[in-house]
RNA sequence: GGGGCUGUAGCUCAGCCGGAUAGAGCGACGGUUUCCUAAACCGUAGGUCGUGGGUUCGAGUCCCGCCAGCCCCGCCA
């Protein structure tokens, strides 16, 4: 529908200026334009756009809205191109004009799609994806020695689903782990390493992530409650970070042990993702230090070296500082986001040379990166045109409304939450095989299991506004009906279905179908219309980063299918009716298909 | 104390640049199966959009105040 939205504003706008030319040489010398305000319709019944310009305008003409309407109607009439694209508009309400796409022009369009593997969806503009800069996403960002939780699995799958569309549309993606590699923690593991298990840091494998998670917990509470400890751990980071050969052989080893545990993690999930862990930016953090001073941006306070933010004031009034480098001469992870951001930035070999760099972490942080943003901007790092966001997302909270803990409160971990979700749809699947006296071998069980059990627990976080904290709930998310993934998932079955009983859905080609295709049910026609939206959803995904509205899109699709599947047959309609019918079968297959690709989902022929 | 986010049906959530009578799903109640997988479909009930002002032709949406919940606020990340 974007071809068609763009055409018609033009149209509109035109129409407009011939209806009110003074008014129209007024608004464009002082730089806007007579805005027809073409939007989608709110309501099927109004056709496929309204404008609701007549409304805005009525004062600054000083006409009434339903008469401006009616100018404007007159003048898109006399518009062959428009009467060629649109049924006669019509004016509604207080002075909303309704337009209706002509059912000629959404069947060609429809047609058009089924010979295109992008399904309308246009790449950027501009140059060829290989000339053009980086967009950088920086998600999932586990820590090293800790296993990871629901918290990772919001970046994670958010991250992970904005950087496909980002890459769908043409951009060249840059996905970045933040591994947290680096910093205090490791002084405290490592200290508490030596003198309680000594052979973990000088032998592979000695010890499995479950105890290293055990060991960092017993090290932190010693940190809290022992000023000689953590005074020997402040020295052991200061050791690492200047490059201490048996500090360095230790973190290695630590490092790769929990590498080892996340692959599995990223591996089941399908996420590919590249590593590039707070440590690599080591190299540069005396260089931000340095750059910061030159810039006159240093202040020192108590001793630490800090950046002062404008616009934001702390507890007492006084504005708030970035602390580039602490009393004890370490630097924190405010100056390892400062040089990423730096890097990143940076034009190769130097750095990345990203245009766009996108963090996907919990809304907790906002202050934290508006203050490196700042920060970095005011350093001159960030090039005039460059896009530079933080994508909060809220809380995963358990049933009572609080942060998700197993019953004995502990943080619940990835790969149990993952493994319950498959195993209750194991149950579950089980249970209904029984029931329908279905027979299926293992296998079939297996992989039904998993697809559904990962697509739902990925399904039910990005459905909801991220920004939102969002109530886990097992039961809710693998429910059969309703928004969630199994819903949308037998959606594509159904299709695969029909095409098992004979149905032609063109195996991938446009020319098993008709160059006419002919509709005549209400149901084919809301169909059509939902299909042809993608293009529109897939531009709104990208501009405000919200995956969730390509959920609510494939829930919508899915219901509309449904809805034709049920009350229009397919397979048993004559030749026209039923090769028309399977073109719109096959685009919705192939439509929830790269929707639900694009949330890294995969779909099934059975189920 | 300062700042951020949230508050919409019994529950979980949508609601796009301010647009027409506020939308889903679950749950509740009532229906649909000689037909492409009923993991579906159809219908009924359910709302003072936290609250009080303001801006506007028009406010769930924008502005201000207040209330409630969560989060952040100097050397952890």
């Amino acid at each position: 529908m974007l071809r068609f939205a763009q055409t018609l504003d033009r149209q509109l706008g035109a129409a407009l200026e011939r209806a009110f030319p003074e008014a129209a040489a007024a608004a464009i010398a002082a730089g806007r334009r007579l805005d027809p305000q073409l939007a989608a319709a709110s309501k099927p019944e109004f056709g496929d756009f309204q404008a609701n310009g007549a409304l805005a305008l009525a004062k600054s003409l000083k006409q009434a809205p339903r008469q401006i309407a009616t100018a404007l109607l007159a003048e898109l009439e006399a518009d062959p191109a428009f009467a060629a694209l649109c049924l006669p508009p019509q004016i509604a309400g207080p002075g909303f004009l309704n337009l209706t796409l002509r059912p000629e022009v959404l069947a060609a369009e429809l047609r058009r799609r089924l010979g295109d593997a992008r399904l309308g969806v246009p790449l950027v503009e501009g140059q060829s994806a290989a000339a053009r800069p980086p967009v950088i996403v920086d998600f999932s960002s586990p820590n090293i020695a800790k296993e990871m939780h629901v918290g990772h699995l919001r970046s994670t799958i958010i991250g992970d689903a904005l950087a496909r569309v980002l890459e769908f549309r043409g951009h060249p993606v840059l996905r970045l782990n933040h591994v947290g590699d680096w910093g205090t923690q490791f002084g405290m593991l490592i200290t508490h390493l030596k003198q309680v298990a000594p052979e973990a840091l000088s032998t592979a494998d000695a010890v499995d992530l479950g105890d290293l998670v055990a060991f960092y917990r017993q090290a932190k509470q010693r940190f809290d409650a022992d000023e000689v400890f953590q005074a020997t751990a402040r020295e052991e980071v200061v050791k690492l970070q200047s490059g201490d050969p048996v500090s360095r052989r230790a973190w290695q080893l630590l490092c790769d042990q929990s590498r080892r545990e996340f692959e599995q993690i990223y591996g089941r999930l399908d996420i590919r993702l590249s590593e590039r862990g707070e440590s690599f930016y080591n190299p540069y953090l005396a260089a931000v230090v340095a750059d910061l001073e030159a810039a006159g941006l240093l202040v020192v306070d108590a001793g630490a070296k800090c950046v002062f933010l404008e616009g934001m004031q702390g507890k007492d009034g006084n504005p708030l500082p970035v602390i580039v480098q602490k009393s004890d001469g370490g630097f924190n992870y405010a100056t390892t986001d400062l040089a990423a951001i730096r890097y990143r930035f940076a034009a190769p070999p130097a750095g990345d040379g990203a245009s766009w760099v996108i963090y996907v972490t919990d809304a907790g942080q906002a202050h934290h990166f508006a203050g490196v943003f700042q920060v970095a901007r005011r350093a001159g790092w960030i090039p005039e045109g460059a896009r530079v966001e933080h994508v909060p997302f809220g809380l995963v909270q358990g049933d009572d409304g609080k942060k998700l803990k197993t019953r004995s409160g502990d943080t619940v971990r990835l790969k149990d939450l993952l493994d319950e979700a498959v195993e209750r749809c194991e149950a579950d699947l089980r249970r209904r095989l029984a029931e329908e006296e279905r027979q299926e071998d293992e296998s079939f069980i297996t992989q039904v299991a998993t697809t559904v059990g990962l697509a739902a627990v990925k399904y039910a976080d990005l459905s909801t506004n991220r920004i939102t904290n969002y109530q886990f709930s097992f039961d809710r998310m693998l429910a059969l009906q309703g928004n969630t993934a199994p819903y949308l998932l037998y959606a594509v079955v159904r299709i695969a279905g029909i095409a098992r009983k004979g149905g032609d859905l063109g195996g991938g080609a446009a020319a098993a179908f008709p160059d006419l295709l002919q509709y005549s049910e209400p149901q084919e026609w809301t169909l059509v219309r939902e299909l042809l939206k993608l293009d529109t959803v897939i531009a709104e995904v990208e501009q405000e980063l919200l995956p969730n509205r390509l959920c609510s899109y494939l829930f919508e699709l899915s219901q509309v299918f449904n809805r034709f599947y049920d009350q229009v047959p397919v397979l048993k309609a004559e030749p026209a009716a039923r090769a028309s019918r399977l073109a719109l079968c096959r685009l919705t297959a192939d439509t929830l298909k790269l929707g639900l690709g694009l949330l890294g989902i995969a779909t099934l022929e059975r189920m």
